[in-house]
DNA sequence: AGGCAATCTAGTCAATGTAAAGATCGATCT
DNA sequence: AGATCGATCTTTACATTGACTAGATTGCCT
């Protein structure tokens, strides 16, 4: 008994949710996002999102496992590892609200099968630039190699998302460019 | 009229709020953070902690401020960069509740004093210790090797806090080392 | 045409954040 | 000592939220 012209079927409402919920994520953070907030912006009752992702957590774990799989798509199209990690970081400030759900634990499901997937896909890639930089550069421990290469990308783009680079990276227009210029230079020697 | 024993004033519910909220955030995560679940712990009224922090980011605020300046001190006792870089991996692993906060800024209200100048505190140490450097390890540009050593520091910190490394360190039994064993690489060449 | 599963609505409950107004205490001043 | 003032805490109240349940609607499949 609805007195509107809204149909009783949403069409795309799981997409509807996560996208409104991208747009929250992205401007107030994470804890932010309220399902009944989503609900009505998408037009439908506060209960309806629950039947596409359970829990609050469900919802954020939905958008974490698209975020992996979105960054492995653009991870598996790197030439080498250095544009591997320039990829990393644009994709941590081209999709900000993915990223900062992606690596917060307490935020999701810990055992989403498809996150994991998703996460394997990744995880895969960079190994597979660690395995294909030449002898001269990988150095005697690729494991450790893979650490080091993740940690400085990561380390850059969370510090640019928390805001804390603003002002080194003031007079740069792109600052996985900035991240460019160093990540050359580190890679170098971890391989010695 | 309260019918049991308890004073009616707490005496250090501030620093009795603090300590159960860190608790908490290291246990579940910030968003697991409730006003009034603190204020049952402390055995005071449901709005008692209102008058300390004012808010629920107010209470968060004060964690990063603190986090900070316990940060800022360990730092400032750092022999040079490379030192400085596993202290800043050691204090996040063990003080993770306070290091899972102070990068988050919807969480925290922007312009506290005594935040910023907690941070700014870290900011000037970090620029020394980069200044310290022998002239063949800092490189042309302070503020790119500076940019670099924050975020390797700050991207393991980060990964191994989300569990992201469980994996990886699995084996050892301090994950600062293993930072360390490939910082140590990093900086002869971010040097160059 | 009929039935079935997916999708959505409506109603409800406990928990939370936040605000306002009053009670209690302790320190300081005279 | 006694009064006063500010800080600390309690009580009450209200809007919002997450989560659960039962029921309504729809599209699809046989």
């Amino acid at each position: 008994m609805t007195d509107d012209d809204r149909p009783y079927h949403h069409g795309n409402l799981r997409r509807a949710v996560l996208d409104a919920a991208l747009d929250v994520i992205a401007a107030q953070g994470p804890g932010a996002v309220s399902l009944r907030d989503l609900a009505r912006r998408a037009g439908v009752s506060h209960a309806a999102p629950a039947h596409h992702f359970k829990d609050r957590a469900g919802l954020l774990t939905a958008v974490a496992a698209e975020g992996n799989a979105l960054l492995a798509e653009s991870l598996e199209a790197a030439a080498d590892l250095e544009d591997l990690g320039v990829r990393y970081v644009r994709f941590a400030l081209a999709h900000p609200a993915h990223f900062q759900v992606m690596y917060q634990p307490h935020l999701l499901h810990p055992d989403a099968p498809d996150l994991a997937a998703a996460r394997d896909r990744v995880d895969r890639t960079l190994r597979a630039a660690i395995a294909a930089l030449p002898d001269s550069d990988r150095g005697p421990d690729p494991e450790r190699a893979r650490l080091a290469a993740w940690s400085a990308a990561h380390g850059f783009a969370t510090l640019a998302l928390s805001g804390s680079l603003d002002a080194s990276l003031a007079g740069h227009d792109d600052p996985a460019e900035v991240f460019r210029s160093f990540t050359h230079l580190m890679f170098n020697s971890a391989a010695r």
